[in-house]
DNA sequence: TGCATGTGTGTAAGCGCTTACAGTCCAAAG
DNA sequence: CTTTGGACTGTAAGCGCTTACACACATGCA
């Protein structure tokens, strides 16, 4: 990338004004010099510098995306979704871990200067900067976030599915119920699958702290939970990860699932599907999520829409083997039809 | 992001060149001066233009990176280990992904003009493209590739552990298998393995299309393999996703693993540790081969090192339960000293 | 006192584009 | 034969920085 403007311009015989009309199709250029133009652009391999584009234009044409982490399949996917409308939309897209890093703040404005809006998972950026992102005009999609002034919320339901769960193991006739998966920052995706739960199961749910949301943390909160007096007989968990923990955990202590417990997840992870009891889980839309979190931010970007707006989904409960077993579908609840794989 | 450092200069009462060497640093400034300067900084809460300052400085400050997908496991890993050290080496990180796009070129230059480097999988860039890419200076990094001249090539090692992992199942005792994974470009990371497996077990073993290194396609290509006659003792997959496929179509068909079939992945992802049986696999540094290209990459752009280099790094064979029963660890092989987190 | 060194600062020339504005030219209308 | 309005094209002013170069002013030392 080394070839600019002037060359084309000299070697077609033009001013640099006609080579970039001629090149973007903004304003009249006559057949013969345009033919000219693009020979020269042809011979040199000339690719417009997309630093002095942006910088003339005003703009970046880039989105970019701050996450906690990618480990795990969710914001993965939700990655996937949004780079792939992004791309469709022309815009390049930036990325940002805040795992493990200190100094998330001056990573966050250097983001914020390559891009011309983001989208932020959760409370990954601290609210000090978020307010002065929103001030500053920098166009803002949030996930998992509770609704702010000047900056879209996006987020796939949570409370409802989280009863229509408890309801479903209730339904099975189990009545000792433990909730893995705190801490819950107020208003965060987890919070309100527990609050769901909670007021179906009311007393008969009592939340275990898992410290993160992994395999390792699921695994030993589940074990040292099971260990104790007044084993529950069902496990919610707050996402897949944690449940996978727990199923390894059950193992561990030669507890049958789900003849002795029974145990959900939340997602619905490639995992899920596989682990020995499949889990019963709440699939989101975690693609979705991030197709339209690009589509709005292009929204709030082109200025197609001025007001901010606040979108929720809905989830699907997927019935596996892990919460019980279900007799009319039986042994594999996933698997009807002889297709083992769900619609995604 | 809309104060530029001229408000900055006329505020503090200097000019903007010495707004510039007091906060770079480079050029002396009195103290005095540059406490003024700071203060105006601070009150005008102003960030230096990424486009400013790229343009001048003539770099991005940025990598890019094209990936096919990000699905399955093992891209992410990859990505999180690059985007981390590029993180600690002050450079963003750009992706791309090639999945389903028409006009990968045009992508693929448009990133090139927004980064300094980029990492690039196997072959998700037309060769052409490449040798352009080349040719213009940029830097370049390639996971699972055969060398070539002016860029640094990374992979994990193939041939060797596919044939420990052969020569392993043949200690079980099988005799009839079959390598799960086709098609395989010449010189890619699933035809090596291919390679390996074949140089210890010969004529025992053969090759079966899946079409795409997925659990779909894995599932598929087993369910027929498994229904026809002559059905293979063991099944060496390309790698996990196509095993977990395979476990599904023994389960589907009532076939018992290890007991009537054994079945092993490639990769280690984290659903080979779920899966029931627990896969047999060959583990690969993931994450270290996304830290080591982001490390080659900076080394290229800012000229510590010249020429290329070709890097293998070593896997390592993880025995679990479906290639066969091991009595001495039994049941759980993966589960000594009673940790069922094998070190990562 | 005179001159070589620094030190501190400003001026201005880029970096590679886009685009408002100001021509130039020519065919059609009067 | 003038006007007039398009169609084209060029000039130049940014966009927001960095930095080479020049200059002004103190020092230190002979």
């Amino acid at each position: 990338m080394d070839v600019t403007i002037y060359e084309v311009a000299q070697r077609a015989g033009v001013s640099i004004a006609t080579v970039s009309r001629a090149l973007r199709g903004t304003g009249p250029v006559a057949a013969r010099t345009r033919e000219k133009v693009l020979k020269a652009v042809e011979e040199l391999n000339f690719t417009p510098s997309r630093l002095g584009v942006s910088l003339a234009e005003g703009r970046h044409a880039a989105n970019g995306i701050v996450f906690p982490d990618l480990a795990g399949p969710y914001y993965t996917e939700v990655l996937l979704g949004y780079e792939e409308v992004a791309s469709e939309l022309g815009r390049s897209v930036v990325i940002l871990s805040t795992k493990g890093r200190t100094r998330v703040n001056d990573l966050v404005k250097d983001l914020a200067g390559r891009v011309d809006g983001m989208l932020i998972f959760g409370h990954t950026v601290p609210e000090p900067l978020v307010a002065e992102l929103v001030r500053l005009g920098m166009r803002l999609v949030f996930i998992s976030r509770d609704p702010l002034t000047g900056a879209d919320t996006l987020r796939s339901e949570n409370r409802a599915s989280a009863g229509e769960l408890a309801a479903h193991l209730a339904g099975h006739g189990y009545e000792r119920f433990a909730f893995l998966g705190a801490p819950m920052a107020s208003q965060d995706d987890v919070d309100e699958r527990w609050q769901g739960v909670r007021a179906v199961l009311g007393g008969a749910i009592e939340a275990v702290d898992t410290r993160h949301y992994t395999v390792e943390c699921g695994f030993e909160a589940a074990r040292d939970l099971l260990k104790g007096r007044g084993r529950p007989e069902a496990i919610i968990c707050s996402d897949d990860e944690v449940a996978l923990g727990a199923l390894l955990a059950a193992e561990e202590l030669g507890l049958s699932v789900p003849g002795d417990l029974a145990v959900t997840g939340w997602d619905d992870i490639m995992a899920a599907r596989h682990a020995r009891p499949a889990l019963t889980t709440v699939r989101q839309p975690m693609r979705e999520l991030g197709a339209r979190a690009a589509r709005a931010l292009d929204e709030l970007i082109t200025r197609a829409r001025d007001l901010p707006r606040h979108q929720s989904l809905p989830t699907e409960l997927v019935v596996r083997s892990s919460c019980g077993d279900h007799p009319e579908t039986s042994p594999s609840p996933d698997r009807r039809a002889g297709d083992p794989f769900r619609p995604r």
